[in-house]
RNA sequence: CGGGGCGUAGCGUAGCCCGGUAUCGCGCUGGUUUUGGGAACCAGAGGUCGCAGGUUCGAAUCCUGCCGCCCCGACCA
């Protein structure tokens, strides 16, 4: 009987739900578009975290934490700030509930209403910035380089696992600078950071680039995002990075004296990545069979499952693997041997696919009397027979071998799915199919809008990398010097 | 907020048009045989048919109202 999941191909939306669930991720709670983490689907965010926090500190950041709580009065300081987020915000408006008198069950005490009301926050930097006025006085007090892992609440109207959420998990980085040079390279540095955790944890390439102005965070002066490319031919915005100029110094009144004696506004940026980075590793990778882990962020890198009739075999093989388990720990390997008897071998081979454990080893009595292991590498579906002596060698390379070809395969896939385009025709035609659009674009937001409302497509980003090159835009005909990046996005 | 669909066991469902003891699969419990790609058989347990009214001798089924969920749009730094 086959139990397997809906086919990408068919319906990949479906595909994608099933994934989450059936891979044990996440599932959608009883509360209106949050989601509940479950336990293996957070030891992947968890694995993500590390890495990220780690990063964080070896560029000189340190973690704070700041309250949910917004009054309402802090979100209003900055114009362009409300202005973006005004339209998605859960409000606290009372304190205080009460029985109700019929009986009927606990209604909000129309006593206890809130002077002020409370904005449940759906970013940091208005709290952040009304505190970093009383931390910051002189240039000694700067660079302030802070970062805090926390939850935040957009009010969205239609929510998707992992990609948008009620409710999320993210970290967002909040710094505070003397020159605007200062902030700027912060910018551009923690977009880095975000590429290369992208790259080389995620094995998902990404495009850095800069957002039009049309899409840019209430509120900065520039946005720098990275651009991943899904397996459906539609994009998602990674991570962002923005360099926010004076505009919430000014809002917040932050200034320090520089060493000359004079008061100056302070520069700033923000940055973050939130959950949606496991909706990005769960579409960049996986297949008809389930989730494809990166081995970086496995949370078990390797599976041992025995094959057996009686006990007595069973006693016999984990007694051959034990050293092995611990030859791979000593690795720093996690492995998990699965002499669990609830389930049959092949039960545990299609769960552990599904789960995407990059390498698989099967152990019977076969293998028992010839010494060898049977391995499986999740990312291709292959197996092979490989000799005992010699496996903890032999699976640590394999598991930077997945790593590395995890990551080529998305590569390929991204560079055989971005088209240049010159033509408005090819343009329509070929949005249509998916994929990455390198296109001229006359730098209006006139027609950046136009190209949405007739195509839905979205310029991701000027890409910090593209080069100047003279042509025409694909829609107006207008001058352009370089080609941007369109596509169709979650 | 518009357009469509759906609420029946833990999950997925049939039945509804045409009212008459609640269908099937997965899962669960016990047993036997199994175990190199999601085992087979036997025996069991499990139900306010989303909620509230109404019609009727009798409602999962018909009528009215309400609630909830999903999909598609609008929205989404």
């Amino acid at each position: 009987m086959s139990k397997g999941i809906t086919k990408r191909s068919e319906d990949y939306s479906a595909w994608y739900n099933e994934l989450v669930q059936r891979a044990d991720l996440a599932e959608n709670s009883a509360v209106r578009g949050c989601m509940v983490i479950k336990p293996y689907g957070f030891s992947i965010w968890e694995k993500m975290q590390r890495a990220l926090d780690d990063m964080f500190k070896e560029t000189g950041h340190s973690n704070a934490y700041f309250p949910l709580f917004i009054p309402k009065s802090f979100l209003s300081k900055e114009a362009s700030h409300v202005e973006g987020f005004a339209k998605e915000c859960a409000v606290v408006t009372h304190y205080r509930l009460k029985n109700a008198e019929d009986g009927s069950g606990v209604i909000v005490d129309p006593e206890a209403k809130l002077e002020e009301e409370l904005i449940v926050r759906p970013t940091s930097e208005t709290v952040i910035w009304s505190t970093y006025k009383n931390w910051i006085q002189s240039y000694r007090d700067l660079p302030l380089l802070i970062n805090q892992w926390a939850n935040v609440v957009r009010w969205e109207m239609r929510t998707r696992m992992f990609l948008r959420t009620t409710e999320f998990l993210w970290q967002e980085g909040h710094t505070a600078h003397a020159t605007t040079e200062e902030a700027q390279e912060e910018t551009n540095r923690m977009l880095e950071v975000y590429a290369t955790f992208a790259e080389e944890w995620m094995a998902l390439p990404v495009i850095r680039g800069a957002k039009t102005p049309n899409e840019r965070f209430a509120g900065a002066e520039d946005t720098l995002c990275i651009e991943g490319l899904m397996q459906d031919g539609k994009a998602l915005q990674c991570g962002t990075s923005h360099f926010l100029g004076q505009n919430f110094a000014r809002a917040f009144d932050v200034t320090f004296t520089n060493k000359a004696g004079e008061r100056e506004l302070v520069w700033g940026t923000s940055w973050g990545v939130s959950t949606r980075l496991m909706g990005a590793l769960i579409m960049a990778h996986s297949d008809d069979n389930g989730l494809v882990l990166p081995p970086k962020l496995a949370p078990i890198q390797v599976v041992i499952v025995p094959i057996y009739r009686a006990p007595e075999d069973l006693q016999k093989i984990s007694e051959k693997v034990s050293p092995l388990v611990a030859e791979l720990k000593a690795r720093g390997i996690s492995v998990k041997f699965d002499d669990s008897d609830n389930n049959k071998p092949g039960w545990k081979f299609a769960e552990y696919e599904l789960r995407g454990v990059p390498v698989r080893i099967a152990m019977g009595m076969r293998d028992l009397e010839n010494g060898t292991l049977e391995i499986a590498r999740r990312d291709t579906l292959t197996k092979e027979t490989q000799q005992f002596d010699g496996a903890a060698d032999f699976i640590a390379n394999l598991l930077d071998e997945i790593q590395a070809n995890i990551y080529q395969k998305a590569l390929k896939f991204r560079e055989e799915n971005t088209f240049r385009v010159d033509t408005w025709d090819e343009f329509k035609e070929q949005i249509e199919r998916g994929g990455f659009l390198s296109a001229h674009w006359d730098g209006t937001a006139e027609t950046e809008e136009r190209i949405k409302e007739e195509t839905k497509a979205t310029i991701r980003c000027i890409p910090l990398a593209a080069p100047e090159e003279s042509g025409v835009d694909v829609y107006s005909g207008k001058p352009s010097n370089r080609r941007v990046i369109f596509a169709r996005a979650y």
